[in-house]
DNA sequence: GTTAGGG
DNA sequence: CCCTAAC
């Protein structure tokens, strides 16, 4: 008998047979769990259509090279059609203009994830302080495009809320997730083929069961002139040749992504960092957005802090000159309700960073890729007296206190996934905005490319805010493995409680349009052949098991079947819900008689009237 | 490996 | 979403 390991249970069930599985009903109340998000979004849509199209016919264009401080938009959204198989998926990266927006409609709950906000500046013999204090007076930077020469003093007054159009906070990467953002394939974009929108652009891709972020990178013509995937692009490959057809295994086989000599414990530790430190806001956001309005747009800026370009030029002997070409805020939590006007979001995403800005972060040294502990040695002692290790400079953004950085997190070792999973109490206080890493740097240096080669995890934990370096930027210096102060803000205790190897995937809520197009699925088959449900329609969602799929319609019937008052989360649209109900009542009946399944759809349809 | 149901 | 039992 398998001995029952969960020890919260005040009573072991273990010896308690089940029922044979035909006669086990389901009569707990069930958690609404229908709380369905990120339905479909389709702003900038019609900005997407574009530019897939765009994307696919350049390829070398140096189009990004002139536009560098144009927001990169990336879209990814799913259209699903209804009578079709399969969802039809487009995603796309592109630079462009927030302000280039399209035609949004309705189709409901939308993550905006702001990757970066960027700004250009410039400290001329000016401490690292004096800007960090100018970025926190509500006055944009202004970005100075990608001549840096041109980038003297870029710290100018701007109207607060117009950062993000007007160039005064500059926001290189814009995610839109549409319902099923989770599923983005980088494997069907031909290599290069977005080419031209990044030239020093990056593209971050979401993989689906790990949250990890691949990020692959066009660097400028100082370096390499093509992509760059990360030491970990064969992952995704390789994890679905691991998975087991319903996906379960992976969340169990994490380790095997490490391509270091850490160990599987090192990895699942850095992958929770990174599913979970990385992110916990995601988690937060889900539990206030529920908390706070029905409809909401999560804006979530994740970013790092980097600079693209740094100059130096040693005058009269001792002095030093640096230019940070652009800081990138780390990660932002932004909330604002669907109904907002873009100009709502810019101030919002504007206070956001001056609150980040203003909550106070520390700058860290690094030399060499090391860091720089001493802060009363000069810097002549500290090495950087010449040119060349100035080269090697770099600095980190960190959390503003050095104590207790986390100041509302919870110091226990529960990890924060399931802090925010279990809706903490202590987690909904949380400010909503705060800054999450402290390993984004801002360096300058000779090689880009050797970022990666030497650092290849950071990606890991930073993937969505490495920074690309502008063109004709010196590039970044290599970085050297995060130090573990640096990324402390968040999982301010480490080891984690639970050293199992198992780790509780996160909760992706089904959007609409997956609601709809398992219902569809459903109706069809019936509900006792979830393994068809997933191959028929979830087929490319691989972080949708067909358990998982299974027990969504489960909540979908208990959502369903109870009043609207009654539930909660994302509203599903009633037609589908009465589909639900109606496809639940017929599979009910008809499930002895599987034989002549499509007969017994189209028959299912003429009875209920209520399908197709 | 799938399915059903409880946790 | 996880876990387990029963297929």
């Amino acid at each position: 008998m398998v001995v029952k390991r969960r020890l919260n249970c005040g009573f072991d069930f273990s010896g308690v047979p089940k029922a044979p599985r035909s006669t086990r009903r389901k009569v707990s109340s069930e958690r609404d769990d229908v709380d369905s998000q990120l339905t479909a979004f389709d702003l900038l849509a019609s900005l997407a259509g574009k530019l897939l199209e765009e994307s696919e016919s350049s390829s070398t264009s140096t189009y990004g090279d002139s536009q560098e401080d144009h927001l990169v938009v990336k879209i990814k959204q799913e259209h699903e059609l209804v009578y079709n198989d399969k969802p039809c998926k487009s995603e796309l990266s592109h630079q462009g203009n927030l302000s280039s927006k399209s035609p949004s409609d309705n189709t409901s709950e939308t993550c905006l994830q702001v990757s970066s906000l960027e700004n250009d500046c410039v400290l001329e013999q000016t401490p690292v302080s004096d800007c960090k204090m100018a970025l926190g007076l509500k006055q944009p930077l202004v970005g100075c495009g990608n001549k840096k020469e041109d980038c003297a003093v870029h710290v100018e007054q701007g109207e607060a809320t117009n950062g993000l159009e007007d160039g005064g906070l500059i926001a290189d990467t814009f995610s839109l997730k549409g319902p099923s953002h989770e599923s983005v394939h980088l494997d069907g974009v031909p290599n290069g083929s977005l080419e031209g929108y990044r030239n020093h652009s990056k593209l971050a891709c979401r993989d689906d069961d790990d949250e990890n972020y691949c990020t692959y990178y066009k660097f400028g013509d100082k370096c390499n002139k093509s992509y760059r995937p990360m030491t970990r692009v064969g992952y995704r490959r390789i994890k679905k040749s691991m998975m087991t057809k319903h996906g379960r295994a992976v969340s169990r086989s994490k380790c095997f992504e490490d391509t270091r000599t850490d160990g599987c414990l090192k990895s699942l530790y850095r992958k929770r960092k990174l599913c979970y430190g990385y992110n916990p806001w995601k988690h937060e956001t889900v539990h206030r957005k529920r908390r706070l309005s029905d409809k909401g747009l999560v804006v979530t800026s994740d970013g790092g802090l980097s600079s693209e370009s740094v100059t130096n030029s040693p005058q009269k002997g001792e002095s030093v000159k640096l230019s940070i070409k652009s800081f990138r805020i780390p990660e932002l939590f932004i909330e604002v309700p669907e109904t907002a006007t873009v100009g709502s979001l810019k101030r919002t995403v504007m206070e956001a960073v001056t609150a980040l800005l203003g909550d106070g972060i520390r700058i860290g040294v690094l030399v060499q890729g090391k860091k720089v502990r001493d802060d009363t040695n000069t810097l002549s002692q500290t090495g950087l007296s010449c040119r060349e290790n100035l080269d090697n400079l770099g600095f980190t953004l960190e959390p503003g206190s050095s104590e207790n950085p986390v100041l509302s997190l919870p110091t226990d070792s529960t990890n924060l996934s399931e802090r925010s999973a279990a809706s903490s109490p202590a987690l909904d206080s949380i400010v909503p905005l705060r800054l999450l890493h402290a390993d984004h740097v801002i360096n300058s240096g000779t090689c880009v490319e050797s970022k990666q080669e030497l650092v290849p995890y950071q990606s890991d934990i930073t993937a969505d805010e490495q920074q690309p370096p502008s063109s004709d930027s010196r590039a970044i210096v290599p970085v050297p493995p995060l130090e573990p102060e640096a990324l402390a803000v968040v999982p301010l205790n480490e080891k984690p409680k639970r050293t199992e190897i198992s780790q509780r995937r996160t909760r992706r809520p089904f959007s609409v349009s997956e609601v709809e197009a398992l219902v569809h699925a459903v109706e069809e088959l019936g509900t006792g052949r979830w393994r068809d449900v997933k191959l028929r329609s979830f087929d490319d969602a691989s972080h949708r098991t067909y358990v998982d799929l299974k027990d969504k319609w489960k909540t979908l019937v208990h959502t369903a079947s109870i009043s609207p008052q009654q539930r909660r989360g994302q509203p599903v649209p009633q037609e589908l819900l009465d589909r639900v109900l109606a496809a639940h009542r017929y599979w009910s009946q008809h499930q002895v008689k599987q034989n002549g399944k499509h007969q017994a759809a189209a028959m299912m349809v003429v009875e209920s009237g209520a399908f197709m």
